[in-house]
DNA sequence: GAGCACACTGTAAACGTTTACAGAAGTATC
DNA sequence: GATACTTCTGTAAACGTTTACAGTGTGCTC
């Protein structure tokens, strides 16, 4: 009466038996007039199935859980996007867990989630620590991790080779003539901090060259930042004339760092981020970043997810992304940057 | 057996009723020794109550959901994370429905969530067509309107003056040595357009000025861009010395039309945006920006919402966020630009 | 008109919880 | 030892669906 109607007032407006108004709505078979009259019942009472009932009978709420470490990063959003995108037509619903910075938030809300409240979890943890391993393993539910997780853990992954794409990113920094190039890393601890890091060594080794290595203590604007005056605390013999950042809000930091001690990027410092989120190229100037596909990652472990949904017995598979370099202007070779007088070098012009 | 324990197995173990089991985990009434019998059942079990079972018989689901535009604006995270905030301790968990800029389907959306697949909603929409209106007072649950909705609509709504928050950029920007200053807005049709565009109207009548008004088709930083080629094409003598855009991503789209062009900022050009997004200091320039306080404003949402359900019964609110500005560099005053030479680093120092 | 096939419909059980109610067991009082 | 009282426990109903199963009715064939 109260509350909403349901199926029991919908049988009983339409004279029918609540069998048959599911049955119709569910487009199972029905002599016409059976149909029409629930549907008139149906629209007379604005009947909605209610979600609960029909999970708790199905076993199935239609929702997917995302996690991660930190909405606030943009490269996350563009992940969920990707999720939401492979997820559409699904009729699934995104159900988003930001866990802030605390691990045992992230183990909570893993185990929480054999509460049964969503069907499946996809989640791109920065740590991946045993007990978070074995939650998810013994977690009722599909598990689709995105990011590095270990080679025998039974879950479908998505991944992308970070480490080589920051030898991508050096790679370019050599070719635009840079010679002494360093690494702001964020916390080695981390998935990534750990995969960039030796990305880094690599390329170093590869090239013959030793490389400053600073590290930042998070992955945000503000550690990159503080980490520029790590930077600058180096002698000026062997201060850096390019630095690659473990992901683009680092990037950020560091331009930032940078622009106010009055060095320029790209001619003094050459600057490559890491995710190329969408704000790479609004920057100024606009940051080269190696891509790491966060949206067809997203999209990729949706449609693992629906695969397993569909087909649970299926065996596990791993997909991998490959980083692609984006350049633009903070990476500018120098010999190109010498002569031109083009918009952005001249704009950046020294004034003295 | 094979799935999840349910409380009748857990009640079988221990040699009681499924009802002991109950009122053991809810902290009902019971005898020691039965409550060591069920914890060590459960423990043994590994069993989780089933959160569908539970939302099914109490009628609530401990879900929020959160519905906005477009994700990939930086303001809707932050105004996500302060309904985290909001609802920390609460117990709840958040379900973030992106719509796209499709309208038929974020209506579709509030539709879907008669389903009662959440127990309230947190609303900010761009646009307010009569039939969301309807839909949103039609709803179910509790529904919290961030943004302008109306005055007379039984919703509770958490707004701030964003005309006002126009005017506090304009005067500002006079101070600043400013007289020919643009307005840089998004689709007239939405309620951020229509309000921000009001008070640019009211600042210029107050100056005695005559504002251009330029008219991105979105608030996203291409539309920006494109906008300022409407800018440049603007006949020399009349040519804005200052632009407002109606929020963040606009100015960023128009300081990058203005970069590539090889417009200083804030030298030839001043810029202020709107929302204060968190990639507003870290610009280069950095930029200044009006402060909707769209964290403040999203956690404010979701108190009300828990006040609401706590007690369905009281008044409807309205809670008011005043806009704030704050300085950065892209409208440093000319007059302390004038006779300096020196980096944004120092002109930085005067304005904050 | 009997028999049969078929299409549809209703009854009732099930999903996993919580909780009103009544009954049981224990304790204190006379 | 009976009574009243308290404290705990079990039974069963309820939340809103879906669906197996049995039943009803209709039309067809002989």
């Amino acid at each position: 009466m109260s509350g909403r109607p349901t199926i029991v007032e919908v049988a009983a407006q339409a004279g029918v038996s609540i069998a048959s108004v599911s049955r119709v709505l569910n487009g199972k078979s029905a002599r016409r007039e059976t149909q029409e009259r629930v549907r008139a019942a149906v629209v007379d009472l604005g009947y909605v199935p209610d979600a609960t009932g029909r999970a708790l009978k199905l076993g199935s709420t239609l929702q997917v859980a995302f996690a991660v470490d930190d909405v606030g990063n943009p490269v996350y959003t563009e992940m969920m996007q990707g999720v939401e995108d492979g997820l559409s037509g699904s009729g699934g619903r995104l159900l988003v867990a930001s866990t802030g910075h605390d691990p045992t938030d992230l183990l909570a809300l893993v185990h929480s989630l054999s509460r049964g409240y969503a069907d499946a979890l996809i989640i791109s943890p920065l740590r991946r620590p045993p007990e978070l391993v074995a939650a998810l393993v013994a977690l009722p539910v599909p598990v689709v991790v995105i990011g590095q997780i270990g080679d025998e853990v039974p879950l479908d992954v998505v991944r992308t080779d970070s480490r080589a794409g920051v030898v991508l990113a050096h790679t370019h920094l050599l070719e635009s003539g840079r010679r002494r190039i360093a690494f702001v890393n964020g916390p080695p601890d981390t998935a990534p901090g750990q995969a960039r890091l030796e990305g880094f060594r690599d390329a170093c080794a590869a090239a013959g060259l030793e490389g400053q290595i600073i590290q930042a203590d998070g992955f945000t604007v503000t550690a990159g930042e503080a980490a520029w005056s790590q930077v600058e605390s180096i002698s000026p013999r062997r201060r850096p004339d390019a630095v690659i950042a473990a992901n683009d809000l680092l990037a950020f930091g560091v331009m930032r760092g940078a622009a106010s001690a009055g060095r320029r990027v790209p001619r003094q410092l050459a600057v490559v981020g890491i995710d190329d989120t969408q704000f790479a190229r609004v920057f100024s100037p606009s940051l080269s970043s190696v891509s790491l596909g966060a949206r067809t990652r997203g999209r990729i472990a949706a449609r693992l997810l629906l695969d397993r949904i569909a087909a649970p017995g299926i065996p596990f598979r791993t997909e991998l992304v490959t980083p692609q370099l984006v350049v633009r202007e903070s990476s500018a070779p120098l010999v190109s940057l010498a002569p031109s007088r083009t918009s952005l070098a001249s704009s950046r012009r020294r004034t003295s």
